[in-house]
DNA sequence: AAGCTAACGCAACGATCTGTGCGTTCGTGC
DNA sequence: GCACGAACGCACAGATCGTTGCGTTAGCTT
């Protein structure tokens, strides 16, 4: 059991200009990435500025500045490298089983500090698209192991109730209440949305 | 119908210190809680700075620094000014028409771009605070109208999870997603918490 | 292996922000 | 009404940020 698939695989860098994602490029926003989430896990959290991450990041401001132009966009590229590389969805026969799996390893990735600070940041700066970062693949994650169930020939609940009953209630507590929910309380939503 | 009775009435200046909450500090207080609102409305975005502020508001950037001191201050205080004021639940008599009408009027209120904005640039600068800050008094809100339908003597379910029903995906929808959820929908959240 | 070019390092400038000291205004209590 | 003190306006200085131009490094191509 929990065998594995894959799901998307969308991890290439976000310039689509495409020219040059070597091995220099590569490195260097990697570097950027690391020193953004250990900048916001050190509670700078108000003045996450440019030259702070450059600094720490071992790369001369410029840098950042050109390719990325402001701390929002710097954000969102760091959130969606973070929220939607590429992931993959449990496999264990069963909906049910599928979903609790599912939703306490997000419960437990919520329950990071580290994870929080980025969230928050990112949606602070980036507006909508950094929103959208930060939901990452998770949505699809839903529709691939409700499909999966459909292929099977059970009962299967709406992408759209499942989002609601499960990442609703999840995303919220992370973000707004002081205390992330634990992986017991995230497949407890389970059972709270599949009948029975 | 329709009566209503407030819950909680706590919308004191953040100064605990309490000294001279009279005429004019509160003036400057609003003035600059509302250029807060009208600038994070025009996209500002990123940098919303305590001088552009301090401009919008006609005050001196100095009168801001030494009764905020930083941006995040400024606008967790602006969020609790704004998300948890004087606020009334509805009495329709019937835990579930409580909660429809309240669940349509929070979807309402999340609708509002600027609302979203505020509670975005929230989160990312204010960190625990500013979380708890948007959250406001919804909970107790809940809470009350809970406690109100167990004074009847009708069938409850605990706050939690009428937190992880209603709350969860509302605010889920608000923040991460670009639409908001519509009152509709936010009714349907109730029938599918309650019941019957 | 050699050339081409994107990406980076570097230095300097202007703009903006952050913080301080002092005088003035206005709310509060006697 | 009068005095006291808190909060605000003002001007100034230090620090940091955002941007630009140019030279250099190092992927990628053939």
């Amino acid at each position: 059991m929990a065998a594995s698939t894959p799901v998307k695989g969308t991890h290439t860098p976000s310039a689509g200009t495409g020219s040059r994602p070597g091995g220099r490029s590569a490195r260097v926003r990697a570097a950027v990435h690391r020193a953004v989430e250990e900048l916001l896990a050190e509670e700078v959290g108000d003045g996450l500025t440019i030259p702070a991450v450059a600094a720490r990041a071992g790369v001369h401001a410029t840098t950042l500045y050109r390719r990325w132009g402001s701390v929002g966009e710097l954000l969102a590229d760091a959130a969606t490298s973070r929220f939607s590389g590429d992931v993959v969805v449990p496999d264990t026969g069963s909906l049910r089983g599928d979903l609790q799996r599912w939703a306490a390893d997000v419960a437990t990735d919520l329950a990071d500090p580290d994870v929080l600070a980025l969230m928050r940041a990112t949606l602070g700066a980036g507006g909508e698209q950094g929103a959208c970062a930060c939901r990452g693949d998770r949505e699809d994650q839903l529709a691939a192991m409700i499909a999966r169930e459909e292929a099977r020939g059970g009962a299967i609940p709406t992408v759209e109730r499942a989002a609601d009953a499960l990442l609703g209630p999840l995303y919220y507590r992370a973000i707004f209440t002081g205390e992330p929910g634990s992986p017991d309380w995230a497949r407890g939503l389970v059972d709270a949305l599949l009948p029975g």
